[in-house]
Formats: C-alpha cells, structure tokens, sequence
DNA sequence: TATTGGCACTCAGAGAGTAAGAGTGCTAAA
DNA sequence: TTTAGCACTCTTACTCTCTGAGTGCCAATA
C-alpha cells in the first residue's frame, strides 16, 4: 500500500539519522542518495510517510525523524544484517579463547558484546527449567549446618548453607548425599520435586526431619532459581549517548538496575525473524525505556535454548549492526559451551 | 595558624554548599549563621581561606565553593559523624534479617548501603588471604573432568572444572579428595601451598601428575582470587546528581565498570580516622574520578577484617551523612558474618 | 497522473544588547 | 580588628532581531 519509493525514502531517513543525529530534510536527502527525482517529489512522500505515522516533524521548519513505528517497519522490512567485518569478527574469537567456567565465559561475553556494540550488554544466565542434575554435594559446615552444592549439566553450580537445627552425624550426610545423588542424577530439574519424594523413606523420625529439611531447601534451590540471574556491562556507554535520551538518563539507569524489570521484559520477548527479536521505544511498556530499545537474542547448549543475551540502547541505534553483533555473539557462545 | 572564627566559616560554607549546590557568598552566609559580625568581616576571613586555597571562585562576582583541600580540611577537623536517624537505622535492620549465604548478604548489603546514601556503594568480596580452609571438594564432572570446590571459614566459595585429560578413576578422586582435606583442612590459605606438597608422596606416575595438576589449580584458585571481586549498586543515582560532574559522567561510569581500577583504589586507602577512609577529587589519581569522592571502611570476620565496603559520589557529597552510613553498614555486616 | 520549479510561510537557533542582581575588594573610619 | 560604604565585575535572564533550513501548496509540465 506504500509505494516502493516511499520506503526507500524512509529507510534512507532512518540511515542518515541515525548517522547524522540531526532531524533529515527534503533536500539534505536527495543530495545524498540517488533517488533521480527531485526534492519537491520526495517532500510529497514524506509527506505520506507522516500520515502513515512512520515520521515525524519535531517542528514546523525542522527535518524528520523516524517514529517507533518507523524504526519497526525499517527492522522489519528495510534493513539487512550487515556481516561484521574482519576486525570484529578477529576480536570475538580473542575474546572468547581459554575461558572455563560458566561465570567467566558469560562475564566476557557481556563485555565483549558491550565493546562491539557501544551499548549496554545483557546477559541472561542459563534456565534452569531445562538443565538436569549433575550432581548434588553435601558437605558438613559446622556441627549444625550443611553446605549443599547443586550443579547441573549446563555447568550451573549453586549453593547454600542449610541450617539443620540439630547435631547431626556426618555419616548420615554422606548416606543421604549419596541417596539423593542415586535418586537425582541425570533428572530434569522439573521432575527433581516428583523424585526426591521417597528419599526420607525408611529413616527414623530424626533423620527424616534432616531430610526433609534438606530436600526442601533443595527444591527451593532449584526453583528460586526459575527466576534468573542477568549479567550486564558497559553502562558508561548510555552516558556517552546521552543526547539520544531526552530529559536524563536516570531512569533508564534506574530500569536495568532493576534486575527483576529487565528479566520480565527479556522473557517477554520471543524470537521473531532473523532470530533476534527486538522492543522499539514505547513498544516496551516500562517506565523510564520510552527512549530504548532492546535486541535479543537466544544462545544455546545441547540444541536447546537455556537463555537469552542482547544490547540496549537508545531507540535511534545502528539497529543493523546491533543486531549482527547480537546475532554473531549468540552463535559464538553457543558454539563455546557446547565445547 | 588559620584563626578559630575562618574555619567555622569554612565549615560554614561546605554546609551550605552541600546544601543549596550553589556558591556561596558572604552575606547570605551571615544570614543563615549566627556569627556575630558583619558580612565584611567574613569577606575578610574569606579572602584567608582562600590564599590558602581552602575555597574558591568560580568568578569575580560569584560566591565561594570549597576546594579538594578545603574538604579535606573539612572532614577531618571539622566535621562531626552523625548518628543515623531512627528510620535510617530501621532500614538496616529491616534490610539484614533473614540473609543467608554469602552472596545474598553482600548482594543486599551493598544495595542498602546506595538506597541509605543515594550514592553508588560499592562492596568488596571477602579477601582470600587471612581465610582458612574448611573444605575443599572434588565432584567428578565427566569422564575425564572434575569439579573442584574450594569453601573457606568465611562463607566463600569458589569452584573450578579442572581438565585433567585423561580418564579417572572415582574412586581415585575420592582418595585425592579425602588426602587433600585431612592436608588441608583448617589451614590458613596462605599456607595452602606449603602443606600441600607431600600430596603426591607415594603414588604412580600417572596418578601423580593428576594429583598435580588439581593442586596446580587448587593453588591458582587461591592466588587468583587474591585480586578479589566488587559489586556495586546504584549507578543511577550518578545520573541524578549528573549537574555535579562538570562534562558528563561518562568518565565516572568508565571507571567503576572497570574493576580492576575500583579494587586497586580501595586497596590503597587504610583507615584514618573514625575508621574510615576517604579519597577527595584529584586526591584519587585515576582518570574520570577528579570529581568524585570515595568513602570506605574494612568489616570484619572473626575479628579481623577481611574485605572493604563504601560509597564512591560527587565530591560535593554529604560527608557526614555518608561516613556514618558506612560506618554503620560495616558494622551490621560485621555482625551479620559473626553470626 | 506523477513530477517539478517556484514561492510564501514558519520557526528554531544564534547573536547582540540591556538590565538586574549578587558578590567582591578596597578604603577610611570606629 | 571590625565595620560601613562604595565602586566595580561578571553572570544570568530577557528581549529583539536576523538568518537559514525546511515545509506545504500551486500551477506548469512531461
């Protein structure tokens, strides 16, 4: 229903803004894109552009800039993911080499991507909804307290002193360490609540109470954890932009220290085309991200999505280059912890 | 050799300027302080405090504004620790109760010490060092991999999957495991790498380079985390006193991010008095922090301390309100690891 | 019908000039 | 040593004007 040039002229809008910084006028645009028709023609499609709400004029004598709803329809239709180049392809690969454990791999991640993108980096620890028990440890702390250490096949590992209430026998820890690893290796953290249930059975009334102590805080572990943890990186970057951020900063600040905001919203967020899914200003509903936006990305383990990694940045991004960057870096991680 | 009346004017004049944010001038200072002479006469004071390069004018017809020195001077002659009010101390204690493991209780700390100062706090890992051993674990991961976890007596831990590539026998790994802790078992980690050494005594080739190679990387563990770990909590409300940072607080958010900066800055500071420690503006050498000020103190474990917590803000801060906050957040922190 | 050149109109932003106000330093007197 | 008085400085706010970029519309053209 749009016509074809309309488009184009709206992609090179959002282009030359988001390079410029400056509101795009009529003339402005014909000089620096070969359109072959003449500046009064591109005024009437810009003028059709603005009925469809896909620019807008912060004033009367001023150029345009994109709306959201622009910016959706150039993600959508209109741009292509630019490959990266060698120099960031090169600086992945260093980022990424003689990293072990889970912590340090997502913390270089999150920097990496920071880096690349000059935005703020997010990255979501694996689920554990879809790991299984690896192994469950139990280890003495003092005469009363236990250690329970719980590590799943994604290489998640977590802890907690549990606070039995009572002397206890270190050789009935080691049993019962050693019934729950019998009854829980191998299972899916969903079903560790169905098999964990006869694990008291055939124990007297004390050693039961241990047990069930133990196995609640157990179960605790595995589902207090349903709700994840987010690692973030490269908040100077917001500041740096700060001129994309009417009024100031802080609120946006304010949302992604919010932990709990940040993963309702990447959770919301479904992978749509490209594999990447994204939230263009208002499309967001939160306080204080009516001037960002949000591209995700899944990143894998064993086939299986365990979590979710992107930027943030101001609505007026480098949407295509954020999005390769995103893309690139998921595909990167994934490749890393199936090794 | 300053008179006794100059500094109550200087004393006088960080008040207020902390106060109003604006420069103050010798009139609205004898307004708002009973010193009981004229405008003039302070003008006169001024003119001292400022040969001393305790203040300064931003220009001719502008009032005063303190310098670094002249805080300095401020906090350490001056200015009195004041109590927390009752709901300030309410707030800690609502905030303590119920933590567990050592995660959650910095995790929290360092969000109440921000929410109580309306700074960015900042809270530093418990150092290695002066820990002992309590425990140290080895899980067998896969075949050829194992899980090494290494608690200490102040609640850290810490793991690590060693690579030891070849295939391993549990049963091996049990025996390493129970030489290790009977080896180590209490040992101040600094010792760790003395004691362990007669680990290997009397086992084959092969069984002898695996012991090795775990001890190799129980020894990194502990050396590594010697540089230890920050978190920090409300980078927003940087923005907020973003008029407080002459150019933009890019620099400053540059510069917490990077954790390597933050630890070895709070590393260098000892305690002065009251028990804390502050840097003041350019008295911290590192790039982007001329503006600001850090304040903080050493907590404790079984009496010695073992890591630091503070609060890092515009060098037109609330010194007092800001030293006893950390003051009384160490000391809850203290407490709540003693239990 | 789509495109174009022409033209009047609008409005933000820059610059200049002015007035007000706050604050200072200095001097001479108490 | 303190004080009152005073001339002087400099920022800030305000107003006014001017310029230029950019627009929308219209009539002519291909």
């Amino acid at each position: 229903m749009i016509p074809d040039r309309s488009l184009e002229v709206l992609r090179a809008i959002v282009q030359d803004y988001i390079a410029s910084k400056e509101p795009v006028g009529s003339k402005s645009l014909v000089e620096r894109h070969s359109f072959g028709v003449s500046a009064a023609t591109i005024r009437n499609d810009m003028a059709l552009l603005e009925d469809e709400e896909l620019i807008h004029a912060p004033h009367t004598s001023a150029g345009r800039v994109p709306t959201d709803k622009g910016y959706r329809l150039f993600v959508d239709r209109l741009s292509e993911v630019k490959p990266l180049n060698a120099a960031e392809r090169q600086a992945i690969e260093n980022f990424m080499v003689g990293s072990a454990d889970l912590d340090e791999t997502l913390g270089r991640t999150v920097r990496l991507l920071s880096q690349l993108t000059n935005q703020v980096a997010i990255v979501q620890y694996p689920t554990l909804g879809k790991a299984s028990v690896r192994h469950i440890e139990l280890i003495p702390a003092t005469d009363t307290r236990v250690l329970m250490v719980l590590i799943t096949d994604s290489g998640r590992i977590q802890q907690h002193v549990v606070e039995l209430g009572a002397k206890v026998d270190e050789a009935f820890i080691a049993e019962l360490r050693a019934k729950l690893n019998s009854a829980l290796s191998g299972a899916a953290l969903t079903d560790v609540s169905v098999k964990v249930k006869s694990v008291a059975a055939g124990m007297n009334a004390e050693q039961s109470k241990i047990a069930n102590l133990i196995v609640k805080n157990l179960l605790e572990q595995v589902d207090a954890n349903r709700q994840e943890k987010i690692i973030l990186s490269g908040a100077s970057n917001l500041a740096k932009r700060e001129e994309d951020f009417p009024g100031s900063i802080s609120p946006v600040l304010e949302a992604i220290e919010e932990q709990v905001v940040l993963l309702k919203l990447i959770s919301e967020m479904q992978a749509e085309q490209h594999g990447v899914s994204l939230r263009i200003g208002r499309e967001n509903q939160f306080e204080g991200l009516e001037n960002a936006s949000i591209v995700v990305s899944g990143y894998e383990n064993q086939g299986s999505e365990i979590a979710k990694l992107g930027v943030i940045g101001p609505t007026r991004m480098d949407y295509s280059s954020n999005i390769s960057a995103v893309l690139a870096v998921a595909r990167y991680l994934t490749k890393t912890l199936d090794k």
